[in-house]
DNA sequence: ACCTCAGTTGCGAATTGTTCGCAGCTGGTG
DNA sequence: CACCAGCTGCGAACAATTCGCAACTGAGGT
């Protein structure tokens, strides 16, 4: 299966980064390579617990740091709160939020990145990053509670 | 001078809307009709301080929510850590971070504004709000430590 | 197979930024 | 000038994340 070959992928970018491959880690990877949502630390510790119950909290955050220093996993904060959290594999991709339900709709524009980049230049500096978070509501649904 | 024009502007808004003028508001607005940057609650605090030296970090939060809810000022959580405050007088525009410096450059991009909307258009969805933030390195610098 | 030890873990405490609870104070209306 | 809903200061509470430390363990060497 798909999660399969993602958890091996993640493993073997480990082993080649010199990072310690532990049961621990190996069920973070897991439960990140299976999720498709963008799950927070939480949820993540959630998961993870069912393989290993005495996982700790601290542990998922560290590991979550690692892969993210190591550029397996990507780090989001969207609006306030929680940090979440996914899989760094595929192309680039920016987030629009449903205000209403908090669903997250994952969309790539090559028009608004190139534009950033001409932003950034016209400004006098180099582009090394950005955030681009979308908020809205499903069109012509009515807004009644 | 232009930041009693404001202050005036920011306390006929207070009344306007029904919310008491204290003290410590009007020094609070006054310090933020002043602020060229984008401070921080406590960067506000310690400058209001100087008038009101027994004025409380919770007061301050509570204003600056205040103020946000009426429209008055904006709330940035700019990358990380503590969130970050201006007067919402103007017109729209985003912001370009420094990434070495920390230094936030504004500017507006109505083809950016624009894509944007589109954009949720596209996905079905009508935009609500959007945070965008550029992170760059001055053009040009090289870049030794 | 076993040793070894730097890297990793679990635990709880610490940190950071923000919010809350509450008793006392005060702006502004009558 | 009295009144009281709305504000304030204070410290405690909170939420998310990080840290300190002693115990543990993966993986390379023997
Ligand atoms: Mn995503
Ligand atoms: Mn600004
Ligand atoms: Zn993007
Ligand atoms: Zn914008």
């Amino acid at each position: 299966m798909v999660v399969d070959r993602s958890v091996e992928a993640l493993n073997e970018a480990c082993r080649s980064r010199g990072i310690r491959l532990t049961g621990q880690r190996k069920a973070i990877s897991e439960v990140m390579a299976r999720a498709q949502d963008h799950p927070s630390a939480t949820d993540i510790h959630e998961l993870v617990t069912r393989k290993h119950p005495r996982i700790s909290l601290a542990t998922v955050y560290r590991t979550l740091s690692v892969l993210r220093d190591a550029g397996i996993v990507e780090e989001h904060r969207f609006g306030e709160g929680r940090c979440h959290y996914e899989l760094a594999d595929g192309p680039h991709h920016d987030h629009l939020i449903d205000a209403e339900t908090g669903q997250i709709v994952e969309f790539t524009d090559p028009e608004i990145e190139r534009l950033q980049h001409a932003i950034a230049e016209r400004l006098g500096y180099r582009l090394t990053g950005h955030k681009l978070e979308l908020y809205g509501v499903r069109a012509g649904d009515a807004d009644q509670g």
